[in-house]
DNA sequence: CGGGACATTGATTAAGATCAATTTAAGTGG
DNA sequence: CCACTTAAATTGATCTTAATCAATGTCCCG
C-alpha cells in the first residue's frame, strides 16, 4: 500500500525488492500466471519504468496496452477537448494506477503527466486481464478501482458546480493534506508539486485567483504558504471551509 | 440497445416478453446462471419495477443489493456532501445502467431519482457478479460500463471548469439531442424532462442564468424554447458554440 | 549571472449571482 | 370540471465574485 514509503532513489538505482512487491496495492493484479493464490509469495519482476518531469506516462489516443501502477512520485491526469479546451482533473500519487481511462474504448482519453520525475510499473493490460479471469477476487478489486475514480469525479464535480473559489482551494489542501497522510507523510506540512496553473485549472478558476485566495487563507492565519512549501495552521477552520 | 423504442405501457402491462429481453443492453448480465453461452435465446424473467416522478430508485447509503437497467423514462443522479450542497451529475435515460456508484463501498453514493414515471429491470447485485465470474466477456463488458461513467464525468468536468453559461447549455442540448438520437427520438425536437432549476445545478449555474441564455438562444434562433418543449433551429452554430 | 518560467499584487471589467416581481403551468380537492 | 393553490419559469435591476489586464517580484537552471 504504501509505496510512497520507498524513497524513489531506493527504487530507481538497484533491482526491485521482493518486499517492495509485497506491499504494493497492485500486488493482486500483478501475479504472475498460474499463481493465482491470493497468498502467492512470488510476485513476478515487472518491468519498471522512471517518467521524468514534464514527461507523459501515455497520452490521449495511445492505445491501451499497459497500466501503470505509480510507484513514486506523482503525476496530473489531463483532458482535452476538441477545441483544445483542457481541464486537469486528478493529481494522482504513489499508490495510484493510472490508465483505467483506457477501458471504455481500448484508447486512453486522457494524458498523465509528470509533476516530478517519477517511477511506475508497467502492468500489460492482457496480463491484468488474465489474472482477473483466474482469479475473481482480483477482478472485483479492479471493478473497485476504476469505480473509484468515477466516485472521485463525482465530488470534483459538486466541487465545481457548487463551491467559491475559496471553498474550493479549501477543499484541496484538505484533499492533498489526506493524500499525503495516507502515504505516511506529514499532512501538516508538505510541498505543492504542481504549479499555480495546474491547482487553478483543476479547480476552475484562474491563477491570478488562487494566489489571492493563497494570501487570504494566510492573513487569516489558516495556512503558511511560500511558494510551493504549505504548513496547514488550522485544520478545522480549512475542513470547515471545504464543505462549503 | 434500443430499449427506449418499447413503450413503457406496454412493458407495465404485460408480462415481459422475451424479445424486449433479448435486445436489451444488459442481457449479457441478465443470463440465468449455467446459461453463460453470448447465444442463449432464453433470458431469465427479471423483476421489473415502476418507479414514480420524484420517486428515488435507491439512495445514497443504501447498500448495494441490486443494480437497475432504466428500461424507459428518465432519472437523475445527484451527490449531496456533508454540509448539504447538492450536485446533479448525469440525466441517465432508457438503456442505462444505475447503481454503478455503490461498487466502490458497496454502499451507493449517489440518489437516483425519477423524472418522470420509469421502468427499471432489477438486476440482483450478486446475480450479475455471478455471471461476470462465469462469462469473462460480461466482467470486461462491466468494466467498460464504469469506465463509461468516469469518462462521462471528465467531460462534465471540463465544461464546469472551463466553459461559459453559454457554452454549457449549448453541450447540454447537443447532449440531449444524442441521447434523444440514440434512443430513436427525433435529435431536434424533444420534451425536457428536467426542471430549469435541475438543468441550472448540473450545469454549475442558477436557474434565472439557464433561462436567459435560453433566451438568447432563442433570439440568435439556434433554438426554439417553448416551456420544455425545445426544438434545435440550428445544430452547427449551437455544436460549435458547445465546443468552447 | 542572465533568461525564462512561475508567482504575486493592484486596478478595472464583465459574467453571472442575487433580489424582486410577475406570469404561466400543473396539481388538488371540492 | 373548475377554482384554488403551489411549483416552475421568465424578465428586470442591482450587486459580487472572479476574470482580465498590467506590472513587478522571485526563483530555478543552464
Amino acid at each position: 500500500m504504501d509505496a510512497a514509503l520507498v524513497s524513489p532513489s531506493n527504487i530507481a538505482w538497484q533491482p526491485a525488492m521482493p518486499s517492495a512487491c509485497q506491499t504494493c496495492s497492485a500486488e493482486r493484479f500483478c501475479r504472475p500466471v498460474g499463481q493465482a493464490e491470493p497468498s502467492s509469495m512470488f510476485p513476478v519482476d515487472r518491468s519498471r519504468k522512471v517518467i521524468h518531469r514534464g514527461e507523459s506516462v501515455y497520452r490521449t489516443g495511445d492505445a491501451l496496452q499497459n497500466f501503470f501502477l505509480l510507484r513514486s512520485g506523482s503525476v496530473k491526469m489531463r483532458v482535452t477537448n476538441s477545441s483544445g479546451l483542457e481541464q486537469i482533473t486528478a493529481f494522482p500519487v504513489a499508490g495510484a494506477m493510472l490508465g483505467l481511462d483506457g477501458i471504455e474504448t481500448g484508447h486512453h482519453t486522457c494524458d498523465a503527466i509528470a509533476l516530478e520525475d517519477s517511477l511506475v510499473c508497467v502492468l500489460p493490460f492482457a496480463d491484468l486481464m488474465r489474472n482477473c479471469r483466474d482469479d475473481f477476487g482480483a477482478a472485483q478489486h479492479f471493478n473497485r478501482l476504476i469505480a473509484h475514480d468515477t466516485n472521485q469525479y463525482c465530488r470534483l464535480l459538486l466541487t465545481l458546480g457548487c463551491m467559491s473559489a475559496e471553498e474550493r482551494v479549501a477543499g484541496f489542501l484538505i484533499g492533498i493534506s489526506e493524500q499525503m497522510s495516507a502515504s505516511g507523510y506529514s499532512p501538516m506540512a508538505f510541498t505543492l508539486k504542481m504549479t499555480r496553473e495546474d491547482i487553478a485549472n483543476h479547480l476552475g478558476m484562474k491563477v491570478e485567483t488562487v494566489c489571492r485566495v493563497f494570501s487570504r487563507l494566510q492573513e487569516a492565519a489558516l495556512v503558511q504558504v511560500r511558494k510551493r512549501q504549505l504548513e496547514i495552521r488550522n485544520v478545522d477552520a480549512l475542513r470547515k471551509m471545504s464543505c462549503g
